[in-house]
DNA sequence: GTCTATAACGTGATAGAC
DNA sequence: GTCTATCACGTTATAGAC
């Protein structure tokens, strides 16, 4: 792995320092998490009050803010439990593959595990949008590295501008995922094999 | 055109019966409908305010909901404009350039249209995210029939789905004025070339 | 016809009850 | 340690002044 934990490395950075928490706030955080991702995914994050959350969970707003520091504390630990998730399945599926079938693997993975947790893949989508800290290429990057060592590994020149083409297949897998939220039949298996064959014929050109 | 033309038909369908407004009117409405667009690129849909529209228009809210029926009706119309403007633009290249070249005309135009006006492009995006309309395939639909037309002047099989291609190039698309928005120095006219590339690569597979 | 002042509501966060 | 009642604010929309 490595490429992935990039990703997640930016949000966990801060959090060093945390106090031991008891079984049952353990158990009300994860059960509020779970709640957040359900709405998120639903409403989105503007539309998701502290309200809806405490109703949800049977509870009410401060006792919501006494588990979580503020809304967005709480919006950020979803995200970091979808994100932690995503990274550990990707990042397996990808340090499986031998460096030349890399990037094929990541796109499959990608695409399953999103299609598999659509309430995973608004949560993603929603904290993509509403994240407004310019994030230096953290989104790329990985992918990059990736299609970079598949090239290196199948002794191929560096040919496109790697940053392009991680961009282009970054797009196409989120165009892949999100129209499968918006049409549960779409098959989005096909959908990847598609895009795979399409990068394989840009490389090797 | 025509392609396009379905992507603005479904918003501006209800939008028949309009009685003749002032000049006046006319101007403030385009006046609050710019300030709009500034105010949803910089800040999103969500965190846009009456307030804020009124504020930087100099009078107060309840003078906007007067030119706009609410808060929907002002960000509706916001996008209806740079819907509009980017139907237009876009439509008149494809129509403009021969069919076995109009998918790349189509990259070009797009990507050139959303570099050259930022805010047009966040309005797009944030349009896109809270429209929670199921979208039948308005999205990729026009893409797609420009895709088949071009494969059918060079006398080529159809070859992969066309509604996969197109999610794929509208994805990258979309990838790729992204990143403009994020580092104003990433050069989007490689990137657009770069993706035509490997459109024509994988179409003649 | 154009706009201002007011109202009714929902929000995130706090202080304090148990 | 856990949670409820309360607060101050910003929101959209309306009623009414000019």
């Amino acid at each position: 792995m490595g490429y992935l934990r990039r990703m997640a490395a930016r949000r966990a950075a801060p959090g060093t320092g945390e106090k031991p928490l008891s079984f049952i706030e353990q158990a009300r955080r994860g059960q509020l998490i779970e709640i957040t991702i359900g709405l998120v995914a639903e409403r989105g994050y503007a539309a998701t009050s502290l309200a809806s959350i405490a109703q949800a969970a049977g509870i009410t707003k401060g006792a919501v803010l006494y588990h979580f520091a503020s809304k967005d504390a709480v919006m950020a630990a979803a995200h970091a439990h979808v994100l932690s998730a995503l990274v550990a399945d990707v990042g397996a599926a990808v340090d499986a593959a031998p460096a030349d079938q890399a990037p094929a693997a990541y796109v499959r993975r990608m695409v399953g595990h999103m299609a598999d947790r659509p309430d995973h893949a608004r949560v993603l989508i929603e904290a993509m949008i509403n994240d407004d800290r310019p994030d230096s290429g953290a989104r790329w990057k990985p992918l990059a590295a990736i299609l970079q060592d598949a090239r290196k590994a199948r002794g191929q020149d560096p040919g496109t501008d790697p940053r392009t083409l991680a961009l282009i297949v970054g797009g196409a897998i989120d165009a892949i995922i999100g129209e499968r939220l918006q049409d549960a039949d779409y098959d989005v298996e096909a959908g990847a094999e598609s895009l795979i064959a399409m990068l394989e014929a840009a490389t090797f050109a």
